[in-house]
DNA sequence: GGTAATTGCTCTAGTAACTAGAGGTTCAAG
DNA sequence: CTTGAACCTCTAGTTACTAGAGCAATTACC
């Protein structure tokens, strides 16, 4: 039995956020001290580290949430889990693949500007702003939908 | 002179969000009809363009924002410009490299899963529920601020 | 056993970048 | 002149947290 303070740390979740994840359901309702402490053992630390990993592998909290209910169920339920797996993979490799081509359109952009920016003959005509601008220079290499989606942002 | 819905049509970015941007300073205020619409001309259209393209280069709304108003500058303010382009670039590889890294864990996990779901025989040992408990399995590749950061999700 | 520092409690509000809805007004077409 | 689409403002909701207020409990030390 330990304190929210020591699951945190063994864990490297962050106190507010184990508390967030018991108002969201996924972690139960813990035991309490005389004092109304919350107070934890071990497979409280287990389901914590395994929503932790799903975190950062990208899946969102509702997802996670469905994992964790298939964890007591077995058979055709598991398919469920196979697919989340597999849908979020697929989206990290197209994500990536925009990314990459971002990446290169940023390359593009900040190396065209090579002149010293203090040298005030030329800077008007920095091409940096130019790139920014310049959605035709780059070969349509993103949609509008580039950043949206699944992808959670785990703030801190 | 356009009305908001046109410019929406025009530049692909939704009318309220075309708001939000008014809102936050990132549009001047447009002139008005005289019921009080909002009247565009191809000056904030060329505006919008600029930050539905940084936008879509992940640049946060703030950054954006600077860039607005260095356009207007030369010389050494531009390097700021360069700066950020720089800065963006970094980002993008660094998080492409991690997401590289991500996706050939969830392929992994998505892999170990080979027989048939609906075979209730084995279904319990699922290895798609353990890859995602076991973090050990993974070689560390992600931290725990893999999604954490500056680039934004764009909703929608 | 007393006291101070730390940790815990609940609750509210804030973050980014929008989106959705309520309730009402204006515009363009027929 | 009427209808329906588009517009107006304003508030609240989204995700996954984080930060802070104001107070209670626990732990460390003497």
């Amino acid at each position: 039995m330990f304190s929210i303070g020591q699951l945190s740390r063994r864990t490297g979740v962050k106190v507010p956020t184990i508390r967030y994840y018991e108002d969201r359901g996924l972690l139960p309702q813990p035991e309490r001290s005389s004092g109304n402490q919350r107070r934890y053992g071990d497979q409280t630390l287990k389901l914590l580290e395994f929503i932790k990993h799903t975190r950062q592998l990208g899946l969102p909290l509702e997802d996670v949430s469905e994992l964790i209910s298939l964890q007591e169920k077995s058979g055709p339920a598991l398919s469920k889990a196979h697919e989340i797996a597999l849908r979020q993979r697929n989206l990290l490799r197209e994500r990536i693949e925009e990314l990459q081509k971002l990446e290169a359109e940023l390359e593009r952009i900040s190396n065209a500007c090579r002149h010293p920016h203090d040298d005030a003959e030329n800077a008007g005509e920095c091409a940096v702003m130019n790139g920014f601008s310049d959605h035709g220079a780059c070969e349509h290499a993103h949609k509008s939908s580039v950043f949206s989606g699944n992808l959670p942002v785990q703030t801190g």
